[in-house]
RNA sequence: UUUCGGAGCGC
DNA sequence: ATTACTATTGGCGCTCCGAAA
């Protein structure tokens, strides 16, 4: 990772900075050896001036720097950035391209066919196919096309398609409709390209390969605004826009400086209708940022602003204003969330942006803004993109920040590029956590403060806390921005763009699947090939993304032999296994028999062959090829720079060229892909077994002593302390391998000094590094305890000072000693209570929401993340949700016992159940790292941690204990979080159309006569309920409830209820509530409630057992209609209270 | 011992 | 009294947990 943080850069007592404190702070931060080299960026762009000048009215074509593009009805508008002339700036353009035209394939049959389908004698002639094609014009009624006669390949899934064969082409508008994809006639048999949106087309046709600069051609100035962009222009021809000529002497390297935006919000929970209200945005604006050069960047001119709205029954506290004055700050104060958001987007509209920085910005920050945005009827609010709309899309369901953001949300921010840091960590880090706090601590060695969402509003209470809030929400930004500059993100998503040739803000969002499709894409019709098309019909039908089954095998793994070694291990390692196999065995579309065989029998798992006949290199492995010459290439060129600025691009480079040749093999192997080939992935993974296999036999012939290997590497026991007969084994091993092949590589990845093996893909080993005349001793800990989040902090600090001593040059009396000692203190400082709670904290994550489990009632974290949920915490999938295991005489299972750190706090009758962690998180773990240690007696240990030797003894007396108790007895607890909070629901009674009988409907399935049966079933007279009479009664249904609600709430003076949100849910209603409002509240959140009931009535995600395929969609589309009740309330309850 | 479900490490 | 669907998701190998057989 680039260069190492600075190391003391702390906050004192929290947030109790000066604002000046802000910039010192990052002036500290950023400061560091490449300081002399960082110059005045705009300087640099001088020499660029003139062959990059704008004007809109003139000139044959002018130069343009693209960054994102997107489509609507056939048109494809690009967003980027020109030189401004006349203001000697750059600024932000907008080009339409016009005209882009479909390509279709058409494959012609060999013989017509007649009317039965089957085939004749008679060849199929150049007009019969123009015939038939203008047949088809007709029916879809397409105004006209062109038609050309085409040579071209295919290699992918599709039988019968030849290698290479001619084609007519077919062009035509996008303006007409698009043909079925599967169509096919008595003249043909298949069609290429009808559904190929245009925007694909103008990347792969015009040869764009990422942001780039493009000369436009023939351009107009654009008549209409389409655009929040600064200049518009129009062309009529995709051909107008050309990449620029590397070999033009004009080339133009620099990227154009960029005007990025760091943006937060802090939300209030509005407890009535669980929506989150915007109350403070807060911003930095870099107008002038040379991505490339992050370490000037946070030293470049930068300003912030603030916006703070009123609540709306929370007067400010006194004295706010004067003493915001005094700070020195921009703050902008105003009366309600509406000037508040058109305030923001006045503010991007005037800096347009392009980019927007923020921490889990796209799926929370963003959702919200478009959300409150949408209810508040903000007139403005495309301006958060460049594209002007007045169409809302449709938003993610619910309220707000309540999930992942949709498509159509992402996509109207298309023009400004999302770098959400959340995303890029996820992506680009492996740090265990990715939440902006531990982020802060982990690259910028800054404490951040947490502060919980529905805490927020408490801090309108006094003007000292309100500042701080303001602070901790600019100072939010300001971490997003230098965590984005510091693992710098941006100028590595640009590499990574260009080299795969897609959308940057795509690769901002993260996903390895677009990348490579635009890498194959370019790759293969560069090279004259018909690509696969976008969605297969087939492939949709199947959707079973739910399971994700494993569908062939991978890497191997060789058995370890367990044990500690104290002589050296040496490691050998081959450099990217996977891509140096397909250059090896030359593994392609055009080598390798992919043809989809439809059925899952043997055959298709049969290992393909790689055919001879083939002698040209294939697609992939040139496409491979080029990626590691180009970064040996910057490797050798890294050796001999000396320029550190430089240097730090050329990494970059580098790391990014790695990437992208080793994300190639997934997504070959990834059954959803455009390009998916299992015959390929398969083999790949086949001859990596192979080749392992070989390494160790060579390895084992010259009788040295394999103890272990995974995938792509071996560890050899050298049983020798000298460290250069080491070096000759390696070499001697290396050369021996290597000889064999023409592209894999093995190299010498390390020595180890000392290593305790413990199982596979687990162990730890000591390291010493030379550096400076001074050896440096790491411990190298893979797959142990201590680098997993499910072990408390206890648990892992004695693993971390266990394996310390077993390193360390003490007698192994000594150290045998020291562990006994150590744990006897543990014990004994567990037992008395001397830890803090946090050291006791388990952590988890949550895959899905807590409701959507089917066993939720026996994971622990699942039924904390329920009971968070019901306070009003926001649990999402993904979110890492702690416990505490505590002690409960009535209570057996630990999931029931498992609880939030805050419930420890609240609660003083929880106690931490002690014992439990000695026998569950301390005692196995050592156990296991002893294990091999012959001195150390497992008796001793856990004597040593007071067990009286056996875990066994725990279990029995707890199982004895356990047996006095009815099984029974511990549904009733867990039960509570769904039983109570639809405790007073009106229960859903459907009446059966065949026999006119009412019956509660009680979920998706029922249990009758000791059976389970669909609910869909009438239980009276065992007919199923149609769908429509289902739906119409539901219908019914909710509008009675909410005709219920509109009549209260009409009667009294609605207001959002930001006072009350400290009481917890189900306490309904605060004293200083006066009656009217509590009994609009009440009603507002139980008709939510009873909305909620319904949908939960219909959730076919949380039960375990499997659902017909039609009744699936039945419930599903109830489901669905119970949704759009949601969000329409939601949103009509949202205006009404605006009205006020 | 198997199956299912759940964690998340490893390559 | 007949819903919705534009759209999304890299691979496999291995060891833990718990529950029901
Ligand atoms: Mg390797
Ligand atoms: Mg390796």
């Amino acid at each position: 990772m680039g260069t190492s943080p600075s190391k003391k850069i702390k906050i004192k007592n929290e947030y109790e900075y000066e604002s000046s404190e802000i910039n010192s702070l990052k002036q500290q931060e950023w400061i560091n050896i490449h300081q002399t080299v960082s110059k005045n960026t705009s300087n640099c762009y001088n020499s660029y001036y003139q062959k990059i000048e704008f004007e809109e009215n003139n000139g044959e074509h002018f130069l343009f720097y693209w960054i994102d593009a997107m489509e609507k009805m056939g048109t494809v508008y690009l967003f980027g950035k020109v030189y401004d002339k006349r203001n000697k700036k750059f600024i932000s353009c907008c080009v339409t391209v016009n005209n882009i035209m479909r390509n279709l394939f058409i494959l012609p049959r060999k013989y017509l066919l007649n009317e039965n389908g089957k085939e004749t004698e008679q060849k199929v002639e150049i007009i019969d196919v123009l015939e038939e094609m203008e047949n088809i014009r007709k029916k879809y009624q397409i105004s006209s096309w062109r038609f050309k006669s085409v040579k071209r390949k295919y290699a992918f899934e599709e039988q019968d398609v030849p290698a290479e064969t001619n084609y007519f082409k077919a062009v035509y508008s996008f303006k007409d409709r698009q043909l079925p994809s599967n169509i096919s006639g008595k003249t043909f048999s298949r069609i290429f390209g009808t559904n190929t949106n245009a925007l694909e087309l103008l990347i792969i046709k015009r040869k764009l390969m990422g942001p780039c600069w493009i000369k436009v051609t023939n351009y107009n100035k654009s008549q209409r605004m389409i655009s929040w962009c600064k200049t518009e222009i129009v062309v009529s021809s995709p051909k107008s826009i050309n990449v620029c000529n590397k070999n033009d002497p004009e080339i133009i390297k620099e990227i154009p400086p960029f005007v990025i935006m760091s943006l937060n919000i802090k939300t209030v929970l509005n407890t009535k209708c669980n929506l989150n209200e915007i109350v403070i945005a807060s911003a930095i604006i870099y107008p002038n940022v040379n991505i490339v050069d992050y370490i000037t960047n946070p030293r470049q001119e930068h300003d912030q602003f603030t916006i703070l709205r009123k609540l709306p029954d929370v007067p400010f506290p006194f004295g706010l204003k004067e003493l915001l004055a005094s700070s020195n700050k921009k703050v902008e104060i105003v009366q309600n969330e509406i000037a508040l958001l058109n305030y923001l987007m006045a503010i991007i509209q005037k800096r347009d942006p392009d980019i927007i920085v923020g921490h889990n910005f796209i799926d929370f920050h963003l959702d919200i803004l478009l959300h409150r945005m949408k209810s508040l009827g903000i007139s403005n609010w495309s301006r958060i993109g460049r594209f002007r709309r007045t169409m809302w899309p449709n938003l993610q369901l619910g309220a707000g920040g309540m999930g992942e953001s949709s498509i159509a949300e992402k996509s109207v921010t298309c023009g400004r590029l999302l770098c959400d840091t959340f995303y890029g960590a996820k992506e680009y880090l492996n740090s265990p956590n990715n939440g902006l706090t531990y982020l802060s601590k982990l690259l910028l060695n800054i404490k951040r403060e947490e502060i919980e969402p529905e805490k927020t509003f408490k801090y309108f209470l006094t003007k000292n806390q309100l500042i701080h809030l303001i602070q901790h929400t600019e100072f939010d930004s300001f971490l997003s921005s230098a965590i984005m500059f510091k693992i710098q993100l941006l100028p590595l998503t640009n590499q990574l763009t260009g080299f795969a040739g897609n959308l940057w803000s795509k690769t901002l969002c993260g996903s390895l699947v677009d990348r490579n499709e635009f890498l194959l894409l370019h790759a293969f019709h560069g090279k004259k090939f018909i690509c696969p098309d976008k969605y297969d019909y087939k492939k949709r039908q199947n959707n079973n993304w739910n399971k994700k089954k494993t569908t062939y095998s991978g890497g191997l793994v060789l058995e370890p032999k367990k044990g500690f070694y104290n002589k050296y291990i040496l490691i050998l390692d081959f450099n990217s296994l996977y891509p140096s196999i397909i250059q090896e065995y030359n593994i392609c579309f055009t080598t390798v028999n992919c043809k989809d065989n439809n059925e899952d029998n043997e055959e298709n798992n049969k290992l393909p062959e790689i055919s001879n006949q083939f002698l040209e290199v294939g697609i992939l492995p040139k496409l491979l090829k080029t990626l590691v010459q180009r970064r040996k290439q910057v490797k050798s060129i890294i050796k001999t720079c000396k320029d550190p600025k430089e240097l730090i691009s050329l990494d970059i480079r580098q790391k990014a060229l790695k990437l992208t040749a080793n994300s190639l093999y997934g997504y070959l192997g990834y059954n959803l892909s455009r390009f998916y080939a299992k015959p390929i992935a398969m083999l790949v993974t086949s001859k990596g077994r192979e080749i392992l296999q070989n390494t160790v036999d060579l390895a084992k012939k010259r009788s040295y002593d394999v103890i272990y290997g995974d995938t792509d590497s071996i560890m050899i026991n050298t049983n020798t302390d000298d460290l250069n007969k080491v070096k000759n084994i390696g070499n001697e091993i290396k050369k021996a391998v290597n000889e064999k092949y023409k592209f894999l590589e093995i190299e010498i990845e390390g020595y180890y000094r000392k290593m305790l093996l413990l199982r596979k893909k687990n162990y730890a080993a000591l390291i010493e590094k030379e550096l400076n005349n001074k050896i440096e001793k790491i411990i190298e800990k893979k797959g142990a305890e201590v680098v997993r989040r499910d072990w408390c902090p206890l648990s892992i600090n004695a693993s971390d000072y266990i394996l310390e001593q077993l390193f360390s040059d003490d007698s192994r009396e000594n150290c045998k000693e020291k562990i006994y000692s150590y744990l006897r203190k543990l014990s004994e400082n567990i037992r008395t209570n001397q830890y803090i709670t946090e050291d006791y904290i388990i952590n988890k994550t949550l895959s899905k929401n807590p409701e959507d489990y089917s066993d939720w009632n026996i994971q622990p974290h699942v039924l904390v993340a329920l009971r968070l949920k019901a306070k009003g915490v926001g649990c999402h999938p993904g979110d890492t949700i702690q416990y505490v295991v505590c002690k409960d005489d009535q209570k057996k299972n630990l999931s029931e016992r498992a609880y939030h750190p805050n419930e420890i706090k609240i609660n003083n009758k929880l106690k931490i159940d002690y014992e439990w962690y000695l026998n569950e998180q301390i005692l196995p773990l050592v156990l296991s790292l002893c294990e091999p240690i012959e001195e150390v007696n497992n008796n001793e240990l856990s004597k040593s941690l007071g067990l009286n030797s056996s875990k066994y003894i725990y279990y029995q007396s707890n199982a004895f204990y356990n047996s006095n108790l009815e099984p029974t007895t511990f549904t009733f607890d867990i039960n509570i979080p769904k039983e109570q909070k639809f405790k007073n629901v009106e229960k859903w009674n459907p009446i059966c159309c065949h026999c006119n009988q009412k019956s509660e409907f009680v979920g998706i399935f029922r249990e009758k006569d000791g059976n389970s049966q669909s609910s869909l079933k009438c239980p009276k007279c065992n007919k199923m309920m149609p769908y429509g009479s289902l739906a119409a009664q539901l219908h019914h249904a909710i509008k009675n409830h909410v005709k219920k609600f509109n009549n209260v709430s009409n009667c009294d003076n609605s207001h959002t209820h930001t006072k009350q949100l400290n009481v917890n849910i189900k306490g309904c209603i605060n004293q200083s509530c006066n009656g009217n409002k509590t009994n609009e509240v009440y009603l507002g959140k139980s008709l939510f409630i009873q909305l909620e009931y319904y949908s939960y009535l219909f959730n076919v995600k949380k039960t375990g057992k499997s659902i017909e395929k039609e009744e699936l969609a039945v419930f599903s589309a109830l489901n669905n209609i119970v949704k759009r009740y949601i969000e329409k309330i939601t949103r009509e309850y949202v205006d009404q209270k605006s009205i006020t």
